[in-house]
DNA sequence: CGCGAGGATATTTTT
DNA sequence: TATCCTCGCG
């Protein structure tokens, strides 16, 4: 039998479809990497397609490692040659070679968020923009949204003709771009303009990667921005062997441009498009299945599919209310724990989702108190820690000088009593002279009105040449411990002597072992080491690129982190009007737009689980120092009752909880839920007189519906509500006072 | 020029 | 709550 039989028929018909360009809807955990590596086997042993011809485009780093490694168990040889990696990256390797033709220099810089924001202030002050009415960051996410609509900043000024607010933007947009081009330097969002004009522009470099990939596939479809649809587009065209894969209901990333109708206009744009849809579901139980369906049921313009998956029902989807933040992270933590100590899950089986990075902190405090293992993907990435990007910065001067930033950041970084009023002397110099920073700073004694700052900038000068002279002869590690030596970067912080020094020094020792690492993978590859190749490499690493699965802990991510991913055991944290669906997307202009990007996410999140799905959502919450209340998420409520398991749905009160609500206060929220399942004060367990005359788990008897068994009761106001689950009737909620329930 | 204090400010998601 | 920025003093 041969490897193809063991997909179901979509899959099949997915990966014999070779020629022509073929749209592939995969809903979540359909078997889309499998289809797509199974694919390229197909290609190369049944088609004799040259792998070399093979370009396979994903978005992150761990994604294209993965089908990498997949890919080289399948197919049998001749797959190291096959191009796999992220669109960024591809970028960069193709531009490396090229984008001197663009009047760049091919060792350019690569900007990540912190850089462009510095730079940002930079433009600003220089063209006296009040930064108080026109934010750095909002500046910058014009530009990006301009950049990925590939509009450059002369288009983006005619076309701000008559407004002022744009033409500010326009000119700030320009202003940014001159300085980019000053530094060498390009932003993300320039990786991928900047290949896409290289290929407008130059004829035989566009033909050159044509006869090169002359099959294409894409991940993660329906996450491309316009530049990468154009990058795609005009790569495809001669030979139009284009796959993409994607899932309308996965998309998330419009706030990065995204644009949902490159997959919902697929057709229209490639006319004689072949399109597949992949329904099956192999990841996840019935019951979070159909959660995950009720869910997005509730956006409208999708492509229509719904998820269906052989295995079983499962169990049901555990619901759960708290007091406080604060317990809903100990309940978490404690049931982790419990399962673990059961023997049933490892660490590792587990996930905690979460809407912000921000709610990370309190899971992290109940992790370490209970000394179980965990990792935090996301927060601050590693590369963008202070004493990584100090030493960086070191490293970037020594490869381009042309980087002002970098050579900015560390010039006084160990102290050497060089101040911000020499810097911008030279600064104002260089400016004059239209030279870069670094090279006003090799004449600095030209420099008027310096006065002893000369004599320091010039050993600074010196100290780099020295740096740049070495750096020919030594291998980065080594470099990286001359730097630290030389400047004395670890005495200072040791001179500091906190505890934050300690983990500083850590990171360094890290980043260290970092370099070692791609040292060795070079030598592996035997592809030359590269200080350049260095730093792009980190440049381009996302968070979740360093998760390792092969670890036993426990992992926190935020939703958008965990596209991809799956998980035996998922927690959504935070499942709270406000937080998930964020505040923001609700008081949007468009909040119906807003919205339905959120409750992708929510499907998203759902459908990590494989077999057991945890909603929490906690009443309060501090956010940034205040105390906030929030209601359950719409999300939540979504849901249909029967995918969720009975019982006690919510944790009763604290005891010792000090500010006893009021009856009133009980009241007007067990009023607030009515509609849904749960009652966000308390369930009781009824007993004796006190209740209805029955309890969960007992049989009882309704004149319509026949006998059933009582799977919930809860306290609302008034009266109780009964969930029965009847044997012919289906399961139906009502209340005690009408049901007229009889006990048998 | 360096340092510390104090206040303003911000937080949605990320390659 | 945590970071960043500004300001004033030594």
């Amino acid at each position: 039998m041969s490897i193809y039989e063991t997909l179901n028929d979509m899959q099949q018909q997915a990966v014999y479809h070779t020629d022509g360009p073929l749209l592939i809807l995969a809903g979540a955990g359909s078997g889309k990497t499998r289809v797509l590596t199974h694919r390229i086997a197909y290609l190369i042993e049944e088609k004799g397609i040259n792998p070399w011809n093979i370009l396979a485009i994903t978005f992150t780093n761990k994604a294209a490692g993965e089908m990498r490694e997949r890919v080289d168990n399948i197919v049998g040889y001749g797959s190291e040659s096959i191009w796999v990696s992220t669109f960024h990256s591809t970028c960069v390797r193709i531009l490396r070679r090229y984008i001197d033709r663009l009047g760049y220099d091919t060792n350019f810089t690569i900007y990540d968020t912190d850089d462009q924001k510095t730079l940002m202030k930079d433009v600003c002050k220089h063209l006296q923009i009040d930064t108080k009415i026109y934010k750095e960051r909002s500046l910058l996410s014009a530009i990006s949204s301009a950049k990925n609509e590939m509009i450059t900043a002369s288009e983006y000024r005619l076309q701000a003709e008559g407004d002022y607010g744009r033409q500010k933007i326009a000119q700030v947009y320009e202003e940014y771009e001159k300085q980019l081009r000053a530094n060498n330097a390009l932003d993300f969002d320039d990786l991928l303009v900047k290949a896409v004009q290289l290929f407008q522009t130059q004829p035989d470099v566009l033909e050159y990667y044509q006869e090169r990939f002359r099959y294409i596939m894409v991940d993660e479809y329906q996450d491309t921005n316009t530049v990468q649809f154009k990058l795609i587009q005009i790569l495809a065209s001669k030979y139009r062997n284009l796959c993409v894969v994607g899932d309308d209901d996965q998309s998330i990333y419009k706030f990065r441009g995204a644009n949902i109708r490159n997959i919902l206009n697929f057709e229209q744009v490639f006319e004689d498009a072949r399109v597949i849809k992949l329904e099956q579901n192999y990841r996840s139980t019935g019951n979070i299945l159909n959660a995950a369906n009720a869910v997005i049921r509730h956006n409208r313009g999708r492509k229509d599919k719904t998820l269906w998956t052989a295995n079983g029902e499962g169990e049901k989807l555990t619901f759960r209310e708290f007091d406080s933040a604060y317990d809903e992270a100990e309940y978490i933590v404690g049931d982790i724990k419990s399962h673990v100590n059961a023997g049933d899950l490892a660490y590792s089986d587990n996930a905690i989702l979460y809407r912000t990075n921000a709610q990370s902190r309190l899971f992290e405090e109940k992790f370490v108190t209970a000394n179980i293992p965990y990792k935090i993907v996301g927060g601050i990435n590693f590369y963008a820690r202070k004493e990584i990007k100090d030493l960086l910065a070191y490293l970037k001067t020594i490869d381009n000088g042309r980087d002002d930033l970098a050579v900015r950041r560390i010039i006084n970084v160990p102290k050497r009593g060089i101040g911000l009023t020499s810097i911008n002397r030279v600064q104002e110099y260089a400016a004059s002279r239209e030279i870069g920073f670094y090279e006003a700073l090799r004449g600095v004694d030209l420099i008027p009105n310096i006065g002893r700052g000369a004599a320091r900038m010039e050993s600074f000068v010196a100290l780099m040449e020295h740096f740049k002279a070495e750096a020919e002869n030594l291998s980065i590690s080594e470099l990286m411990d001359l730097i630290i030596e030389e400047t004395g970067y670890e005495e200072e912080l040791k001179s500091e002597g906190e505890i934050e020094a300690e983990t500083r020094l850590e990171n360094i020792d890290e980043l260290r072992s970092k370099i070692v690492a791609y040292e060795e993978l070079c030598e592996e590859q035997q592809t030359p080491v590269t200080l350049s190749g260095f730093l792009e490499e980190v440049a381009l690493v996302a968070d979740i690129d360093s998760l390792d699965e092969n670890g036993d802990y426990v992992v926190l991510m935020t939703l958008h982190s965990a596209k991809g991913l799956e998980f035996p055991q998922v927690y959504l944290a935070g499942m709270e009007e406000g937080i998930f669906p964020s505040y923001i997307s609700i008081q949007a202009d468009n909040p119906e737009e807003e919205i339905e990007e959120e409750r992708r996410l929510c499907y998203v999140g759902i459908t990590r689980a494989k077999k057991n799905l945890t909603l929490t959502c906690a009443r309060r919450r501090m956010i940034r120092g205040e105390t906030q209340y929030h209601t359950m998420s719409r999300f939540m409520k979504e849901i249909p009752v029967e995918f969720l398991s009975s019982g006690e749905i919510f944790e009763k009160m604290k005891k010792a909880e000090p500010l006893k609500q009021t009856a009133y206060q009980q009241a007007k929220q067990s009023f607030h839920s009515k509609p849904f399942v749960m009652k966000p004060v308390q369930q009781f367990k009824v007993t004796g007189g006190k209740g209805p005359g029955y309890d969960v788990g007992d049989r009882v008897r309704h004149v319509k519906f026949g006998e059933g068994l009582v799977t919930a009761i809860t306290e609302g106001g008034r009266d109780y509500e009964v969930t029965v689950d009847f044997d012919s009737a289906g399961t139906k909620k009502m209340f005690a006072a009408f049901a007229k329930l009889q006990k048998i």
